[in-house]
DNA sequence: GTCTATAATTCGATAGAC
DNA sequence: GTCTATCGAATTATAGAC
Protein backbone atom coordinates (compact mmCIF):
# COMPACT_ATOMS: atom_id res chain seq x y z
CA UNK A 1 0.00 0.00 0.00
CA UNK A 2 1.44 3.70 -0.65
CA UNK A 3 0.67 6.55 1.40
CA UNK A 4 0.03 9.54 -0.33
CA UNK A 5 -1.84 12.63 -0.02
CA UNK A 6 -5.75 12.67 0.90
CA UNK A 7 -6.27 14.34 -2.56
CA UNK A 8 -4.11 11.92 -4.41
CA UNK A 9 -6.01 8.88 -2.18
CA UNK A 10 -9.16 10.14 -2.65
CA UNK A 11 -8.54 10.32 -6.54
CA UNK A 12 -6.77 7.13 -7.01
CA UNK A 13 -10.18 5.89 -5.87
CA UNK A 14 -11.97 7.33 -8.12
CA UNK A 15 -10.32 6.63 -11.08
CA UNK A 16 -9.66 2.83 -10.64
CA UNK A 17 -13.70 2.83 -9.80
CA UNK A 18 -14.59 4.37 -12.74
CA UNK A 19 -12.50 2.07 -15.04
CA UNK A 20 -13.70 -0.96 -12.77
CA UNK A 21 -17.23 0.15 -13.12
CA UNK A 22 -17.04 0.70 -16.87
CA UNK A 23 -16.05 -2.87 -17.60
CA UNK A 24 -17.80 -4.38 -15.15
CA UNK A 25 -21.08 -2.43 -14.05
CA UNK A 26 -21.98 -1.77 -10.64
CA UNK A 27 -22.69 -5.05 -9.19
CA UNK A 28 -19.84 -7.00 -10.67
CA UNK A 29 -17.41 -4.68 -9.42
CA UNK A 30 -16.47 -5.22 -5.61
CA UNK A 31 -14.67 -2.23 -3.47
CA UNK A 32 -12.33 -4.85 -3.06
CA UNK A 33 -11.42 -5.21 -6.73
CA UNK A 34 -11.47 -1.00 -6.20
CA UNK A 35 -9.10 -0.67 -3.73
CA UNK A 36 -6.88 -3.23 -5.30
CA UNK A 37 -6.45 -1.56 -8.04
CA UNK A 38 -5.98 1.93 -6.80
CA UNK A 39 -3.21 0.71 -4.34
CA UNK A 40 -5.40 2.04 -1.11
CA UNK A 41 -7.24 0.75 1.61
CA UNK A 42 -10.24 -1.29 1.94
CA UNK A 43 -11.89 1.24 4.90
CA UNK A 44 -10.06 4.23 2.60
CA UNK A 45 -13.61 3.99 0.25
CA UNK A 46 -16.11 4.59 3.43
CA UNK A 47 -13.93 6.81 4.88
CA UNK A 48 -13.80 9.26 1.65
CA UNK A 49 -17.03 8.48 -0.13
CA UNK A 50 -19.08 6.57 2.41
CA UNK A 51 -20.48 3.65 0.77
CA UNK A 52 -20.54 2.13 -2.53
CA UNK A 53 -23.27 4.22 -4.36
CA UNK A 54 -22.01 7.43 -3.38
CA UNK A 55 -18.68 6.73 -5.21
CA UNK A 56 -20.60 5.91 -7.86
CA UNK A 57 -22.42 8.81 -7.83
CA UNK A 58 -19.68 11.18 -7.36
CA UNK A 59 -17.67 9.78 -10.50
CA UNK A 60 -20.96 10.32 -12.63
CA UNK A 61 -21.21 13.78 -11.41
CA UNK A 62 -17.79 14.34 -12.02
CA UNK A 63 -17.77 13.27 -16.00
CA UNK A 64 -21.44 14.39 -16.98
CA UNK A 65 -20.94 18.03 -15.66
CA UNK A 66 -19.12 19.19 -18.11
CA UNK A 67 -21.23 17.90 -20.69
CA UNK A 68 -24.66 19.15 -19.38
CA UNK A 69 -22.96 22.34 -19.25
CA UNK A 70 -21.59 22.07 -22.78
CA UNK A 71 -24.85 21.27 -24.20
CA UNK A 72 -26.83 23.82 -22.45
CA UNK A 73 -24.22 26.42 -23.27
CA UNK A 74 -24.35 25.20 -27.13
CA UNK A 75 -28.39 25.56 -26.97
CA UNK A 76 -28.53 28.92 -25.68
CA UNK A 77 -25.62 30.31 -27.99
CA UNK A 78 -27.79 28.71 -30.71
CA UNK A 79 -30.93 30.14 -29.58
CA UNK A 80 -29.12 33.70 -29.65
CA UNK A 81 -27.80 33.49 -33.11
CA UNK A 82 -30.57 32.49 -34.90
CA UNK A 83 -34.48 32.73 -34.85
CA UNK A 84 -35.23 29.12 -36.09
CA UNK A 85 -32.33 26.95 -36.28
CA UNK A 86 -31.63 24.46 -38.68
CA UNK A 87 -32.29 20.80 -37.26
CA UNK A 88 -28.84 19.76 -38.22
CA UNK A 89 -27.62 22.57 -36.27
CA UNK A 90 -29.93 21.54 -32.97
CA UNK A 91 -28.69 17.80 -33.55
CA UNK A 92 -25.06 18.77 -33.51
CA UNK A 93 -25.24 21.05 -30.53
CA UNK A 94 -26.64 18.58 -28.56
CA UNK A 95 -24.96 15.47 -29.85
CA UNK A 96 -21.21 16.79 -29.66
CA UNK A 97 -20.38 16.91 -26.08
CA UNK A 98 -20.67 13.98 -25.43
CA UNK A 99 -18.82 12.76 -28.03
CA UNK A 100 -15.93 14.95 -28.39
CA UNK A 101 -14.97 15.64 -25.11
CA UNK A 102 -14.26 12.67 -24.92
CA UNK A 103 -11.48 13.02 -27.90
CA UNK A 104 -10.43 15.76 -28.12
CA UNK A 105 -7.30 15.37 -25.82
CA UNK A 106 -3.49 15.04 -25.64
CA UNK A 107 -1.96 11.67 -26.16
CA UNK A 108 -1.20 10.13 -22.72
CA UNK A 109 -4.79 11.13 -21.56
CA UNK A 110 -6.67 9.56 -24.30
CA UNK A 111 -6.95 6.04 -22.18
CA UNK A 112 -8.39 7.75 -19.46
CA UNK A 113 -11.07 9.03 -21.76
CA UNK A 114 -12.18 6.27 -23.59
CA UNK A 115 -12.82 5.09 -19.85
CA UNK A 116 -15.07 7.89 -19.41
CA UNK A 117 -16.73 7.32 -22.52
CA UNK A 118 -17.14 3.77 -21.64
CA UNK A 119 -18.26 4.30 -17.73
CA UNK A 120 -20.79 6.93 -19.47
CA UNK A 121 -22.57 3.99 -21.92
CA UNK A 122 -22.24 1.34 -18.65
CA UNK A 123 -24.12 3.37 -16.27
CA UNK A 124 -26.64 4.57 -18.40
CA UNK A 125 -27.08 1.02 -18.89
CA UNK A 126 -27.18 -0.14 -15.76
CA UNK A 127 -30.35 -1.57 -13.97
CA UNK A 128 -32.29 0.89 -11.62
CA UNK A 129 -31.49 2.45 -9.29
CA UNK A 130 -28.22 3.22 -10.15
CA UNK A 131 -29.31 4.28 -13.79
CA UNK A 132 -31.31 6.73 -12.26
CA UNK A 133 -28.30 8.45 -10.70
CA UNK A 134 -27.07 9.32 -14.39
CA UNK A 135 -30.62 10.25 -15.38
CA UNK A 136 -30.83 12.51 -13.14
CA UNK A 137 -27.72 14.33 -14.23
CA UNK A 138 -28.98 14.92 -17.97
CA UNK A 139 -32.47 15.37 -17.64
CA UNK A 140 -31.83 19.31 -17.85
CA UNK A 141 -30.10 19.16 -21.30
CA UNK A 142 -32.73 16.59 -22.52
CA UNK A 143 -35.64 19.35 -21.61
CA UNK A 144 -33.91 21.67 -22.92
CA UNK A 145 -33.07 20.07 -26.60
CA UNK A 146 -36.67 18.91 -26.63
CA UNK A 147 -38.34 22.09 -26.07
CA UNK A 148 -35.73 23.41 -29.14
CA UNK A 149 -37.01 20.42 -31.39
CA UNK A 150 -40.68 21.08 -30.93
CA UNK A 151 -39.92 25.00 -32.44
CA UNK A 152 -37.96 22.79 -35.14
CA UNK A 153 -40.36 20.21 -35.97
CA UNK A 154 -43.58 21.82 -35.30
CA UNK A 155 -45.83 19.18 -37.09
CA UNK A 156 -44.54 16.81 -35.04
CA UNK A 157 -46.16 15.49 -31.87
CA UNK A 158 -44.41 15.59 -28.42
CA UNK A 159 -45.02 12.40 -27.90
CA UNK A 160 -43.20 11.37 -31.29
CA UNK A 161 -40.38 14.03 -30.37
CA UNK A 162 -39.84 12.64 -27.53
CA UNK A 163 -39.86 8.83 -29.15
CA UNK A 164 -37.04 10.25 -31.44
CA UNK A 165 -35.14 11.72 -28.91
CA UNK A 166 -34.98 8.23 -26.93
CA UNK A 167 -33.58 6.80 -30.44
CA UNK A 168 -30.92 9.41 -30.68
CA UNK A 169 -29.48 8.88 -27.08
CA UNK A 170 -29.61 5.21 -27.12
CA UNK A 171 -27.25 5.76 -30.53
CA UNK A 172 -24.51 8.15 -28.49
CA UNK A 173 -24.88 6.00 -25.56
CA UNK A 174 -23.70 3.02 -28.44
CA UNK A 175 -21.18 5.10 -30.33
CA UNK A 176 -19.89 5.98 -26.57
CA UNK A 177 -19.42 1.94 -25.94
CA UNK A 178 -18.01 0.98 -29.09
CA UNK A 179 -14.69 -0.24 -28.64
CA UNK A 180 -12.89 0.83 -32.20
CA UNK A 181 -13.92 4.19 -32.60
CA UNK A 182 -14.90 4.04 -36.30
CA UNK A 183 -11.89 3.77 -38.58
CA UNK A 184 -11.69 6.69 -41.45
CA UNK A 185 -9.57 7.11 -43.71
CA UNK A 186 -7.68 9.61 -42.36
CA UNK A 187 -8.19 10.34 -38.97
CA UNK A 188 -4.85 11.38 -37.81
CA UNK A 189 -5.13 12.21 -34.51
CA UNK A 190 -8.08 11.65 -31.57
CA UNK A 191 -9.77 14.95 -32.29
CA UNK A 192 -9.95 14.72 -35.89
CA UNK A 193 -11.64 11.19 -35.25
CA UNK A 194 -14.51 12.81 -32.43
CA UNK A 195 -14.60 15.45 -35.26
CA UNK A 196 -15.58 12.52 -38.17
CA UNK A 197 -18.02 10.69 -35.34
CA UNK A 198 -19.98 13.44 -34.78
CA UNK A 199 -20.06 14.22 -38.33
CA UNK A 200 -21.57 10.66 -39.61
CA UNK A 201 -23.99 10.94 -35.99
CA UNK A 202 -25.58 13.58 -37.20
CA UNK A 203 -26.26 13.39 -40.34
CA UNK A 204 -27.76 10.06 -39.95
CA UNK A 205 -29.95 11.49 -36.76
CA UNK A 206 -30.45 14.70 -38.92
CA UNK A 207 -32.15 13.05 -42.31
CA UNK A 208 -34.03 10.41 -40.19
CA UNK A 209 -35.39 12.93 -37.72
CA UNK A 210 -37.79 14.46 -40.41
CA UNK A 211 -39.38 11.63 -41.43
CA UNK B 1 -42.66 -25.03 -1.98
CA UNK B 2 -44.46 -26.65 -4.92
CA UNK B 3 -43.96 -30.49 -6.29
CA UNK B 4 -44.90 -30.26 -10.26
CA UNK B 5 -43.77 -31.75 -13.23
CA UNK B 6 -40.03 -31.71 -14.10
CA UNK B 7 -40.99 -29.57 -17.32
CA UNK B 8 -43.33 -27.71 -14.89
CA UNK B 9 -39.97 -26.91 -12.52
CA UNK B 10 -37.78 -26.30 -15.46
CA UNK B 11 -40.00 -23.96 -16.94
CA UNK B 12 -41.27 -21.59 -14.02
CA UNK B 13 -37.39 -21.28 -13.40
CA UNK B 14 -36.58 -20.33 -16.82
CA UNK B 15 -39.80 -18.16 -16.76
CA UNK B 16 -38.82 -16.45 -13.41
CA UNK B 17 -34.97 -16.22 -13.96
CA UNK B 18 -36.04 -13.77 -17.04
CA UNK B 19 -38.14 -11.51 -15.34
CA UNK B 20 -35.16 -11.15 -12.07
CA UNK B 21 -32.25 -10.95 -15.29
CA UNK B 22 -34.29 -8.88 -17.21
CA UNK B 23 -34.38 -6.25 -14.34
CA UNK B 24 -31.69 -6.35 -12.62
CA UNK B 25 -29.12 -7.89 -14.92
CA UNK B 26 -26.70 -10.81 -14.47
CA UNK B 27 -24.73 -9.71 -11.89
CA UNK B 28 -27.81 -8.69 -9.45
CA UNK B 29 -29.53 -11.28 -9.92
CA UNK B 30 -29.22 -14.41 -7.17
CA UNK B 31 -30.52 -17.75 -7.89
CA UNK B 32 -31.61 -17.53 -4.26
CA UNK B 33 -34.10 -14.33 -5.66
CA UNK B 34 -34.70 -16.53 -8.92
CA UNK B 35 -36.09 -20.01 -7.03
CA UNK B 36 -38.08 -18.16 -4.08
CA UNK B 37 -40.22 -16.22 -7.29
CA UNK B 38 -40.53 -19.72 -8.99
CA UNK B 39 -41.73 -21.36 -6.02
CA UNK B 40 -39.02 -24.58 -6.43
CA UNK B 41 -35.68 -25.72 -4.09
CA UNK B 42 -32.57 -23.55 -4.43
CA UNK B 43 -31.11 -26.93 -6.05
CA UNK B 44 -33.08 -27.51 -8.63
CA UNK B 45 -31.49 -24.89 -10.90
CA UNK B 46 -27.74 -26.96 -10.89
CA UNK B 47 -29.94 -29.79 -11.21
CA UNK B 48 -31.82 -28.60 -14.26
CA UNK B 49 -28.73 -26.13 -15.84
CA UNK B 50 -25.46 -26.92 -14.08
CA UNK B 51 -24.99 -23.16 -13.38
CA UNK B 52 -25.94 -19.79 -12.89
CA UNK B 53 -24.45 -19.34 -16.57
CA UNK B 54 -25.59 -22.04 -18.21
CA UNK B 55 -29.01 -21.10 -17.45
CA UNK B 56 -28.82 -17.25 -18.67
CA UNK B 57 -27.66 -18.80 -21.74
CA UNK B 58 -30.94 -21.03 -22.19
CA UNK B 59 -32.87 -18.24 -21.90
CA UNK B 60 -31.19 -16.25 -24.51
CA UNK B 61 -31.48 -18.97 -26.63
CA UNK B 62 -35.26 -19.28 -26.29
CA UNK B 63 -36.13 -15.73 -27.00
CA UNK B 64 -33.40 -15.34 -30.02
CA UNK B 65 -33.98 -18.15 -32.06
CA UNK B 66 -37.40 -17.46 -33.59
CA UNK B 67 -36.37 -14.29 -34.47
CA UNK B 68 -32.72 -14.89 -35.83
CA UNK B 69 -34.93 -17.95 -37.97
CA UNK B 70 -37.35 -15.09 -39.41
CA UNK B 71 -34.72 -12.74 -40.30
CA UNK B 72 -32.53 -15.16 -42.53
CA UNK B 73 -35.57 -16.27 -43.48
CA UNK B 74 -36.49 -12.47 -44.59
CA UNK B 75 -33.54 -11.90 -45.95
CA UNK B 76 -33.25 -15.36 -48.26
CA UNK B 77 -36.81 -14.36 -48.92
CA UNK B 78 -35.65 -11.10 -50.30
CA UNK B 79 -32.72 -11.86 -52.46
CA UNK B 80 -34.81 -14.53 -54.53
CA UNK B 81 -37.48 -12.10 -55.14
CA UNK B 82 -35.20 -9.08 -56.67
CA UNK B 83 -31.89 -8.78 -57.93
CA UNK B 84 -31.18 -5.89 -55.85
CA UNK B 85 -33.17 -5.03 -53.17
CA UNK B 86 -34.41 -1.59 -52.12
CA UNK B 87 -32.54 -0.66 -48.72
CA UNK B 88 -36.04 0.06 -47.20
CA UNK B 89 -36.78 -3.63 -48.30
CA UNK B 90 -33.70 -4.95 -46.53
CA UNK B 91 -33.76 -2.49 -43.58
CA UNK B 92 -37.49 -3.79 -42.79
CA UNK B 93 -36.54 -7.56 -43.26
CA UNK B 94 -34.22 -7.13 -40.67
CA UNK B 95 -36.14 -5.02 -38.41
CA UNK B 96 -39.25 -6.38 -38.62
CA UNK B 97 -38.95 -9.70 -36.71
CA UNK B 98 -37.44 -8.12 -33.61
CA UNK B 99 -40.58 -5.98 -33.16
CA UNK B 100 -42.95 -7.96 -33.92
CA UNK B 101 -42.43 -10.72 -32.29
CA UNK B 102 -42.75 -8.85 -29.24
CA UNK B 103 -46.21 -7.29 -29.62
CA UNK B 104 -48.64 -9.24 -32.16
CA UNK B 105 -49.81 -11.20 -29.21
CA UNK B 106 -52.73 -11.93 -27.23
CA UNK B 107 -53.56 -9.49 -24.41
CA UNK B 108 -53.05 -12.70 -21.45
CA UNK B 109 -49.40 -12.69 -22.47
CA UNK B 110 -48.29 -9.36 -23.24
CA UNK B 111 -46.85 -9.23 -19.81
CA UNK B 112 -44.60 -11.95 -20.72
CA UNK B 113 -43.71 -10.69 -23.89
CA UNK B 114 -43.21 -6.95 -22.73
CA UNK B 115 -40.48 -9.38 -20.03
CA UNK B 116 -38.64 -11.10 -23.08
CA UNK B 117 -38.31 -7.41 -25.01
CA UNK B 118 -36.85 -6.35 -21.49
CA UNK B 119 -34.13 -9.41 -21.21
CA UNK B 120 -32.86 -9.34 -24.71
CA UNK B 121 -32.04 -5.09 -24.29
CA UNK B 122 -30.85 -5.89 -21.21
CA UNK B 123 -28.57 -8.62 -21.84
CA UNK B 124 -27.06 -7.02 -24.78
CA UNK B 125 -25.82 -4.06 -22.62
CA UNK B 126 -24.43 -6.52 -19.97
CA UNK B 127 -20.46 -6.35 -19.46
CA UNK B 128 -18.47 -8.91 -21.08
CA UNK B 129 -18.42 -12.16 -21.15
CA UNK B 130 -21.86 -12.05 -20.24
CA UNK B 131 -23.01 -9.91 -23.24
CA UNK B 132 -21.16 -12.16 -25.43
CA UNK B 133 -23.49 -15.07 -25.08
CA UNK B 134 -26.51 -13.04 -26.89
CA UNK B 135 -23.83 -11.61 -29.36
CA UNK B 136 -23.20 -15.51 -30.72
CA UNK B 137 -26.92 -16.28 -30.95
CA UNK B 138 -27.35 -12.82 -33.18
CA UNK B 139 -24.33 -13.16 -35.35
CA UNK B 140 -25.20 -15.11 -38.01
CA UNK B 141 -28.61 -12.77 -39.14
CA UNK B 142 -25.98 -9.51 -38.58
CA UNK B 143 -23.86 -11.30 -40.95
CA UNK B 144 -26.25 -11.94 -43.80
CA UNK B 145 -27.49 -8.41 -43.46
CA UNK B 146 -24.07 -7.00 -43.42
CA UNK B 147 -23.31 -9.25 -46.44
CA UNK B 148 -26.44 -7.69 -48.63
CA UNK B 149 -26.39 -4.34 -46.99
CA UNK B 150 -23.05 -3.96 -48.94
CA UNK B 151 -24.31 -4.89 -52.48
CA UNK B 152 -27.30 -2.44 -51.92
CA UNK B 153 -24.99 0.56 -50.55
CA UNK B 154 -21.41 -0.27 -52.48
CA UNK B 155 -20.26 3.38 -52.21
CA UNK B 156 -19.79 2.62 -48.71
CA UNK B 157 -17.03 1.35 -46.43
CA UNK B 158 -17.10 -2.21 -44.93
CA UNK B 159 -16.48 -0.76 -41.84
CA UNK B 160 -18.31 2.49 -42.04
CA UNK B 161 -21.44 -0.26 -42.72
CA UNK B 162 -20.45 -2.15 -39.56
CA UNK B 163 -20.88 0.84 -37.45
CA UNK B 164 -23.77 1.76 -38.55
CA UNK B 165 -25.32 -1.77 -38.25
CA UNK B 166 -24.54 -1.39 -34.49
CA UNK B 167 -26.25 2.19 -34.00
CA UNK B 168 -29.43 0.27 -35.71
CA UNK B 169 -29.06 -2.43 -33.25
CA UNK B 170 -29.39 0.09 -30.44
CA UNK B 171 -32.41 1.37 -31.88
CA UNK B 172 -33.94 -1.87 -32.09
CA UNK B 173 -32.73 -2.46 -28.28
CA UNK B 174 -33.97 0.98 -27.76
CA UNK B 175 -37.08 0.48 -29.34
CA UNK B 176 -38.10 -2.89 -27.28
CA UNK B 177 -37.13 -1.25 -24.15
CA UNK B 178 -39.73 1.68 -24.15
CA UNK B 179 -41.91 1.48 -21.39
CA UNK B 180 -44.47 3.34 -23.17
CA UNK B 181 -44.49 2.30 -27.27
CA UNK B 182 -45.36 5.39 -28.97
CA UNK B 183 -48.84 6.55 -28.66
CA UNK B 184 -49.66 6.79 -32.81
CA UNK B 185 -53.41 7.66 -33.54
CA UNK B 186 -55.23 5.13 -34.19
CA UNK B 187 -53.66 2.05 -32.74
CA UNK B 188 -56.96 -0.31 -32.11
CA UNK B 189 -54.24 -3.95 -30.98
CA UNK B 190 -50.63 -4.80 -30.31
CA UNK B 191 -50.34 -5.86 -34.46
CA UNK B 192 -51.44 -2.53 -35.50
CA UNK B 193 -49.28 -0.82 -32.80
CA UNK B 194 -46.36 -2.87 -33.70
CA UNK B 195 -46.36 -2.03 -37.70
CA UNK B 196 -46.87 1.52 -36.99
CA UNK B 197 -43.65 1.21 -34.72
CA UNK B 198 -41.49 -0.59 -37.98
CA UNK B 199 -42.78 1.39 -40.47
CA UNK B 200 -41.59 4.68 -38.10
CA UNK B 201 -38.31 2.96 -36.98
CA UNK B 202 -37.32 1.46 -41.31
CA UNK B 203 -38.19 4.88 -41.92
CA UNK B 204 -35.83 6.63 -39.39
CA UNK B 205 -32.83 4.12 -40.35
CA UNK B 206 -33.57 3.99 -44.32
CA UNK B 207 -33.02 7.84 -44.36
CA UNK B 208 -30.08 7.78 -42.19
CA UNK B 209 -28.41 5.04 -43.66
CA UNK B 210 -27.91 6.24 -47.48
CA UNK B 211 -25.67 9.70 -46.08
C1' DG C 1 -6.24 9.73 7.50
C1' DT C 2 -4.69 5.07 7.49
C1' DC C 3 -4.65 0.62 9.00
C1' DT C 4 -6.09 -4.27 11.00
C1' DA C 5 -9.56 -7.09 12.25
C1' DT C 6 -13.97 -8.56 12.04
C1' DA C 7 -19.00 -8.39 12.13
C1' DA C 8 -23.02 -9.74 9.51
C1' DT C 9 -24.72 -11.21 5.44
C1' DT C 10 -25.02 -13.23 1.00
C1' DC C 11 -23.38 -15.77 -2.76
C1' DG C 12 -22.84 -20.10 -6.07
C1' DA C 13 -22.31 -24.73 -5.70
C1' DT C 14 -22.48 -29.51 -3.71
C1' DA C 15 -23.15 -33.74 -0.83
C1' DG C 16 -26.26 -37.00 0.44
C1' DA C 17 -30.84 -38.57 2.30
C1' DC C 18 -35.27 -39.68 0.42
C1' DG D 1 -36.27 -35.23 -9.18
C1' DT D 2 -36.67 -32.97 -4.86
C1' DC D 3 -35.21 -31.73 -0.54
C1' DT D 4 -32.18 -30.21 3.74
C1' DA D 5 -28.03 -28.82 5.24
C1' DT D 6 -23.90 -26.87 4.58
C1' DC D 7 -19.29 -25.63 2.62
C1' DG D 8 -16.12 -22.13 1.19
C1' DA D 9 -15.66 -17.90 -0.45
C1' DA D 10 -17.07 -13.40 -1.31
C1' DT D 11 -19.51 -9.21 -0.20
C1' DT D 12 -20.45 -4.28 2.25
C1' DA D 13 -19.72 -2.00 6.14
C1' DT D 14 -17.87 -0.81 10.78
C1' DA D 15 -15.21 -0.60 15.18
C1' DG D 16 -11.18 0.84 17.13
C1' DA D 17 -5.99 1.14 17.47
C1' DC D 18 -2.41 4.07 15.68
Amino acid sequence: MKTGTPTETREQILNAAERLFAISGFTGTSLRAVTRAADVNLAAVHYHFGSKEELFRVIVKRIAEPIVQQQLQGLEALERSVDIPSIEQLIEAFVAPSVSLYRQITQEESEMCLTHAQFMGRCRTEPQPIQQIAEQEFCKSHERFLEMLQKVLPNQSPAELEWKLDLIIAMIIRVLNQTKPLELSAAEDTTQQATQVIQRLVAFITSGIGK
